[in-house]
DNA sequence: CATATCCATTGACAGATGTCTTTTCAATCG
DNA sequence: CGATTGAAAAGACATCTGTCAATGGATATG
């Protein structure tokens, strides 16, 4: 599938006059594109996207303590990244004794996953 | 809709004793992980969010110079954020005289869509 | 050729990010 | 209580990021 290409052979204009037909632009994008850019952020690291992917497929029943041996980092540093994900919405936890369960927060996606459709 | 939480009353467990059921992770994961990783992580800015936005619905008709006055950034800034895209592999350009379309390349979301869903 | 225009690149710089080690905190066990 | 354990937080540090001003390169006009 190509994209369709309007390239109207253009010539130079003259100063002051625009060059393309101007843009529809919906002011109201600018919030949404914050809240989903921060989500987007927040998945641009593997380790993360993969404590998603784990998180999704596993809801609810995974404790940190399982989750650190299936990376190659250290536990403050999946700690820190299991922060990124609850700062962004994306996840939360239980904590039960000793131990901590994370879990995807239901809809934390959806917009996204949207606008990505 | 809540999650299905399992939270099982775990006791401390003896030295050396898994205190988890060890989560089954498919090792393919990893590339694909760091593929997405990185289209997400180019998603995660607003500008470029918007960017996409724009040229997504405006596919293969929209120059730098109209892009430009839609962000409240230097044209420099714009050009390194569409780099940005472009070395992410969700956007290219075609050069025409002067002018540079930008378009988003087809299928350069679906996976990370796809495992959004 | 000289000049203007569009756009990318370079260099600089403050702030954010990913990682580790060390520390702290809360909860459990003996 | 004292010791131990799971997990978060703090501190340090190298790297990456977003931004701008200035520059460069290609193309068009005259």
């Amino acid at each position: 599938m190509l994209v369709d290409l309007e390239l109207a052979p253009k010539h130079k204009r003259a100063a002051g006059e625009r060059c393309c037909e101007p843009v529809a632009y919906p002011d109201v994008e600018r919030a949404d594109a914050s809240r989903m850019a921060d989500v987007a952020k927040a998945l641009g690291d593997p380790i993360r996207l993969q404590l998603v992917d784990v998180l999704r497929k596993n809801a609810g029943k995974v404790c940190v303590c399982e989750l650190v041996p299936l990376f190659d980092v250290s536990q403050p540093t999946l700690s820190h990244h299991l922060k990124k994900l609850r700062d962004a919405g994306i996840v939360d936890c239980e904590r039960r004794g000793l131990w901590a369960y994370y879990y995807v927060i239901p809809g934390a996606l959806t917009e996204l996953s949207a606008w990505l459709e």
